[in-house]
Parts: structure tokens; C-alpha cells; sequence
RNA sequence: GUCCCCGUCGUCUAGAGGCCUAGGACAUCGCCCUUUCACGGCGGUAACACGGGUUCGAAUCCCGUCGGGGACGCCA
């Protein structure tokens, strides 16, 4: 083999594609997030591609507001893909209802193989079914009703007008094994799987099988979803195996659950990356609190998307479910908002800052709070502060003011009128009118100016006070 | 009901029979630093669900119990 051979086997072979295939039914979900995390990682890591497939054959439930509004949440996360439904390329479509002709030829290649039936079993019939199994203490699986029917029933029911589901045949007697790269080696048995539904009434493709034929069709060659897809895993198979088409490798990670163990729902509070976003954590934080979610990892601290993908390891997914635990994601938005450039501070602080006050005030208002706030909200009582009138005293603030007495207080104001919002001008007036230091100096000096004994650091706090404000708040108790 | 998955500090987890008197991170507690809070530094508390095996030796393997979750849909 050639050098030349060698680097373009290498090209070819190089890169996992991965997926993220949401069906627009409601918001981005956390665990859904990370699901799409977890994709796109998986495909970075090896160089290969990530693609967005929109799973949308339910047309009663999907819309198309959902779909824009999951690639808005998707794109906020830093997620962004290769392939998708505003990306095209030869291997899609990528929403599932445009692929209609390509299920056909598939659906085709079933009916040829004698894999599937037309079953005429209504909705009613099969819930009355299902439920008098379950009651009799057996698993509620499809009973074969129309498994067997001839040629000659099949062709009356047709002119009876009923619109047949398609099922597909599920052998007997097999067992079907197949390696999970996060759970490992998985056997069932065919006899314990009822005949499935792969085609609707309305003719539109259900989800075992358009999931199955559109991993196989646009190249997907890991498939890491929710565990809820375990046990069904082997059905895809099956319709894969009739197909000829080639399985990706498969990995189920355990559900994200609420701090009492339950599914993830709505009591445990926000479950959407929407509802996130909206109340001021930024995307950093959500995305490095999901990658250690049931993920471990040797790195500390904060990771960009791309150290994210060269530390993921799909080795390292959890088996047991996650428990989402809010204040873990309150320490990376901490972090991360301690950290924050200025100009990012400027756009995620937005609401909170006042529309009036000049750019260099505003400036030095966000390096003075940004070290004490974790959310846009912590910011909001400091603009008052900082921006309103002279603040009003509780009453532990009062009477440490009093206790200062008011030769304290004439000293730093002459100061202030001297200096202007100057602390250490003010801090050296006071110590050397009154002889106080430490915390008996700066406790008046912080309740006078601020209203408050605890809060950022004071000196770049009056900095970012409008002219004149120190000594206006000084003078009150002089 | 049947099948499947899972159970290690508060949380996320490391752990593939001896390296485990179970490691790390975050949280929590204490001390130091400090004009408050925060940051930072140092230190502490804290876990193998339970019961049987197998083995010289088990968090790790086997069986059972309990507990949680999933699948069994014309949802995905």
C-alpha cells in the first residue's frame, strides 16, 4: 500500500457520524440537550460529522414553530451541525416529512420480503386488546388479529374501506444480540416482541422504522440516545437486518432525573433549556454542568465545546440515571459569570442596566458587580444603588452610622466634595479626623453609601456612581 | 404481568478480584487571608442498598431480596 493509500484510507475512515434527531413536539428538554451534546461531542472527538435529522412524521403533534425554536435553543447552546434541515446536502432531506419517497422504496422492499402485513385492527379493538392482556396478568402485546388473514379476507376488509396499518412480521424463535458501547453486550428474544406498526394509516412512517432506514441512509455510524430506546433497539434491528441495510453501533445513557430520583418533570421546576436561558444562565454553564451529567471526566473547570470534545468519552457514560441537581449548575454559571469579558457582560446584563447611564459608568458598574452576582437578577438591587438617589438605611445600617457620629461623617464629605466618588481620598480624610481603621472605617463609610454592610468591593462600586453621589450620601449624617 | 436497564459520600462520579483503612470534583463545615460579601489557601465531615454464596482475598464475579427506571402505542 502506497503512502497516498495509506492517508486517504485514513481520510475515509476518519470521524464518527453522530445525530441528534428531535421530534418538534414541544421545548428543547435538558436531557434532550444533552442527548445533542453528547452527539456532537462524540462526532468532534474523532473529526467527523454531526447532523440534525427532524423527526416530524407525527404531523398532529409536530409544528413547525417547535422546529425553529429547537434549532434557536440547539444554536444558543453553541451546538451547531454539519448537516440539518437549513443545511442540506445529497444524503437528505433532514425532516423526516419530506422523505416520504425514499420510505417508499424501503416500505417496498418489506412488503417484497413478505416482512410485514396490512392489519386492520382499529385503535379501539387494539386498546380493548391491550388492556384485557394486561388484566389476564400477560404482556400487552399485538395479538396477530390479522397476522394470518388470506389473500381473499385482506382484498374484502380493503373494500369495506378500511385503511390498513402495516406491521411488521416479527420472526420466531430468534434472539437478537447486539453490543451497546455503554451498557455492553444486550441479547432479547424475538418471542417476547409483539408485531409492530412501521407504517400509519395515513400512510406517513412510524418511528422504529423511518429512524431505523434514515440512521442507515445519511451514514450515521453511532447512535447515542436515551435508554427509554434500549429495549427497542432490537426491532430496529430486525427491519434493518430484512433491508440489508448496515446497524450504526448503538448506546443508551440513563435519563436525567429530579433530585428525588423521579423523571425529570415539571414540579422539579425548569426542565427546558428555554426557560434557562430566560432566567440569565448562560449557555457555558448549561453545557459544562450537562457534560458531567452522567459523563465523568479527569478535567477541571471550565471547558469550551472544543476541550469538551477532545475530554468526552463515551467509555465514561454513566449507566445509572443523573439526577439533575440545580445548584451544580449555579456553580458553572458562578464561574462563568465571574469570569465574563466585559463586552459579554454589557449584552447578558442588558435588562437590568439602566438605558440612561453613560457607557464608562456602565462599564465600571459591571467589573464592580460582576465578581458578586451569579444571575442578571443579583445585578438589579445594585443598580439602584449605584444609579438611584441616596439609598435609605435598615436599621442595623443606622445605628452603626450613628455610632460613627457625625464629625465621621463632616470629614468624608469634605473629602468627597474635595475628591469626588474617591473611597481612598474619603478612607484617608476619616482616619486621620477620627484615628478609626478596619472595619469600624469602612462599615460607616459602606452604609452611608450604599445602604447596605455587605455588597461588592465599595472603591470601584463609587466609581461607577454619578458625580457627586458620595458626597450627597455622605453629607446626610455629617 | 413479561422483558430490559440501574443501585458507591448531599450531588456528579473513579473503581474491570488484591494498588481501596474506597480516590476526585462540587456542595457543606472549620481555620487562614480580608473593610463586608465573594475570591484564594489549608484542613475536616461524608458512600460501596440488603442478604447469601464463589475465593486465601469482593465495591468489583454469581444468586436472591428490596428499591428506582424503561419498553411492551397508528408517541418518539
Amino acid at each position: 500500500m502506497s503512502a497516498m493509500d495509506i492517508s486517504s484510507a485514513r481520510t475515509f475512515a476518519a470521524g464518527q457520524t453522530a445525530r441528534f434527531a428531535p421530534s418538534p413536539t414541544g421545548e428543547l428538554h435538558l436531557g434532550n440537550a444533552r442527548t445533542a451534546l453528547f452527539n456532537l461531542l462524540l462526532a468532534r472527538r474523532s473529526g467527523g460529522r454531526f447532523i440534525l435529522r427532524i423527526e416530524d412524521t407525527d404531523a398532529e403533534r409536530s409544528s413547525e414553530a417547535h422546529t425553529t425554536a429547537l434549532m434557536q435553543d440547539l444554536r444558543w447552546l453553541g451546538i451547531d451541525w454539519d448537516a440539518g434541515p437549513d443545511r442540506e446536502d445529497d444524503r437528505g432531506p433532514y425532516r423526516q416529512s419530506q422523505r416520504a419517497s425514499v420510505y417508499a422504496g424501503f416500505f417496498d422492499l418489506l412488503e417484497r420480503a413478505g416482512a410485514v402485513y396490512p392489519c386492520f385492527c382499529s385503535p379501539l379493538e387494539l386498546e380493548v386488546s391491550r388492556k384485557a392482556q394486561l388484566a389476564a396478568g400477560r404482556p400487552p402485546r399485538y395479538a396477530g388479529t390479522c397476522r394470518h388473514l388470506s389473500p381473499e379476507q385482506r382484498a374484502k376488509k380493503h373494500q369495506l374501506g378500511a385503511a390498513p396499518t402495516t406491521r411488521f412480521r416479527v420472526p420466531a424463535g430468534r434472539r437478537i444480540e447486539f453490543v451497546d458501547f455503554v451498557h455492553g453486550p444486550q441479547s432479547f428474544l424475538s418471542d417476547d416482541i409483539g408485531d409492530f406498526v412501521v407504517r400509519r394509516t395515513d400512510g406517513s412512517a412510524a418511528f422504529f422504522f423511518s429512524n431505523a432506514v434514515d440512521d442507515a441512509r445519511m451514514g450515521i455510524t453511532q447512535v447515542l440516545r436515551g435508554e427509554d430506546h434500549l429495549a427497542n433497539t432490537p426491532r430496529q434491528l430486525l427491519i434493518l437486518e430484512v433491508l440489508g441495510l448496515a446497524a450504526p453501533s448503538y448506546g443508551h445513557v440513563s435519563l436525567i432525573v429530579g433530585a428525588d430520583g423521579a423523571p425529570l418533570s415539571k414540579r422539579h421546576g425548569a426542565t427546558s433549556v428555554r426557560e434557562y436561558r430566560e432566567r440569565g444562565f448562560t449557555p457555558e454553564a448549561l453545557t459544562n454542568h450537562l457534560f458531567r451529567l452522567g459523563h465523568s471526566t479527569s478535567e477541571h473547570g471550565f471547558l469550551s465545546l472544543e476541550a469538551m470534545a477532545r475530554a468526552f468519552d463515551p467509555a465514561h457514560l454513566g449507566r445509572a440515571p443523573a439526577r439533575f441537581d440545580e445548584q451544580q449548575l449555579h456553580v458553572w454559571q458562578k464561574e462563568f459569570a465571574h469570569h465574563m469579558p466585559l463586552d459579554r457582560a454589557r449584552s447578558w446584563l442588558a435588562a437590568v442596566l439602566p438605558a440612561s447611564a453613560d457607557a464608562s459608568s456602565v462599564n465600571a458598574f459591571i467589573t464592580a458587580v460582576l465578581p458578586n452576582i451569579v444571575l442578571p437578577e443579583d445585578a438589579r438591587p445594585w443598580v439602584d444603588v449605584v444609579f438611584g438617589g441616596p439609598p435609605a438605611l435598615g436599621a442595623p445600617e443606622e445605628q452603626g452610622v450613628r455610632t460613627a457620629g457625625s464629625s465621621f461623617f463632616s470629614a468624608a464629605a469634605q473629602a468627597a466634595q474635595r475628591s469626588g466618588n474617591d473611597l481612598k481620598a474619603i478612607a484617608a480624610a476619616v482616619r486621620e479626623a477620627t484615628g478609626r481603621k478596619g472595619a469600624d472605617l469602612y462599615m460607616p463609610l459602606r452604609a452611608a453609601l450604599t445602604g447596605l454592610t455587605h455588597g461588592p468591593e465599595l472603591a470601584p462600586l463609587l466609581k461607577a456612581m454619578p458625580p457627586g453621589a458620595a458626597y450627597e450620601r455622605l453629607v446626610r449624617f455629617a
